[in-house]
DNA sequence: TGTACATCAGTGAACGCGCGTTCACTGATGTAC
DNA sequence: TGTACATCAGTGAACGCGCGTTCACTGATGTAC
């Protein structure tokens, strides 16, 4: 690694930043100008070009970035709980962490989700998709879940994630304004969790045709 | 109701009309602008300020015209379903009746519901508020409902409409471009809510304090 | 190690464009008598 | 009913602004010998 090709990664990671730093005001991402971006790196806005094709390719790179990021935390987190009755715990517990220490990347996110460019909305998308699979492995180990088809399996695991989605996106919404509808907004997707594990140990293949 | 007063409201819906128009091909509604919007509605930019101060006005006129139209006619629904056994199908067939007639507003909403201004998320999640109050209301007729703490009645409700949310979020993803996708994503989501009904069967007290 | 050339991250001027907003206006519609 | 004035939805020119993108450039870093 040539000192020149470091200092090209530490700017490119100075416009990803700058574009985290705008975004944490739940500014939507399309709404970001390539100059603004730019401008809060501390470069000239032809400097750009030299990271980046288009903000589009800034946008997917933040998805990427972060997603591998989780992922490998995720997949570190898996093997050192080796135990299964501590899996999922250690898991929601690194999760959890995860979020907090990023939560730009994932306000983002969940704003982009459903309402930003094709090719952002795509990628957090497939992303999401990723992350479910990754929790079906998981939940497989367990007798309950392991019984089910592979299809409920993962319409449950797409429930647990969808909820977490929503509750994430609802508590972006209160967060810092109302520390009580915060804490009201946490409890609710915990009640809201446990409740669908009762509704997975209900369910059966009879449930289904009938 | 004078001549120009008509004409007015007219010209006022033709304006809401090609905003909505506009966002048909899944654009964010901070990406259109007021000219763009008077240009599509067959007007030169500033006979725009005679019907809104500003786009965000507009915006917000959108969400609650949809809302005011939507809920009228769930209220009627509710009164014509005298039996409580009919209640809650009914209600359902309306409402996806009036989603499929208002593809344009509803996709609207739910991409701005996280990602829009502002003003109008607030809008947006009021009006899922009130939606998820109205159907506490309709479940607490039923014996099940009924006999659960407000808050878990409402958490259950707040799931139900958030999973029906996303279902429409991720249909409105594979729409048109795939129908095996689709009904795939129609099928899932009758499962996950069947199996929400199915946690909340499953539900007690005696679950929170555990 | 020293030199001579190549690479390339970042610069700065320039462009044409669509934007939101202002302003004075026009002429059809409404109202008072 | 007819007239004279008021209202006001829609017009069209004009403005200053930030935008994305182009281009030729500079000078530090890298490479070959």
């Amino acid at each position: 690694m040539t000192v020149r090709h470091e200092r090209k990664l530490q700017t490119r990671m100075s416009i990803m930043d700058a574009a985290l730093d705008l975004l944490e005001e739940r500014r939507s991402f399309s709404s970001l100008s390539l100059r603004e971006v730019a401008r809060e790196a501390g470069l000239v806005p032809t400097a750009f070009y030299r990271h980046f094709a288009s903000m589009d390719e800034l946008g997917l790179a933040l998805v990427q970035s972060t997603s591998e990021r989780l992922r490998e935390l995720m997949r570190q987190a898996r093997s050192s709980a080796m135990h299964r009755e501590v899996l999922i715990s250690t898991s929601i517990q690194v999760f959890q962490g995860f979020v907090q220490a990023n939560r730009r990347e994932f306000g983002f996110a969940i704003r982009e989700r459903f309402g930003g460019s094709a090719v952002i909305r795509h990628a957090i998308n497939k992303e999401m998709e990723r992350f479910i699979l990754d929790l079906s492995a998981d939940l497989l180990k367990f007798p309950m879940f392991s019984k089910m088809s592979q299809i409920d399996l993962k319409m449950i695991c797409n429930l647990l994630v969808s909820t977490v989605a929503n509750a994430a996106g609802e508590l972006l919404e209160v967060q810092g304004e109302d520390s009580l509808r915060s804490s009201a907004c946490r409890d609710m997707l915990v009640k809201q969790l446990r409740l669908i594990i009762l509704g997975a140990l209900a369910w059966s293949p009879k449930s289904i045709e009938g």
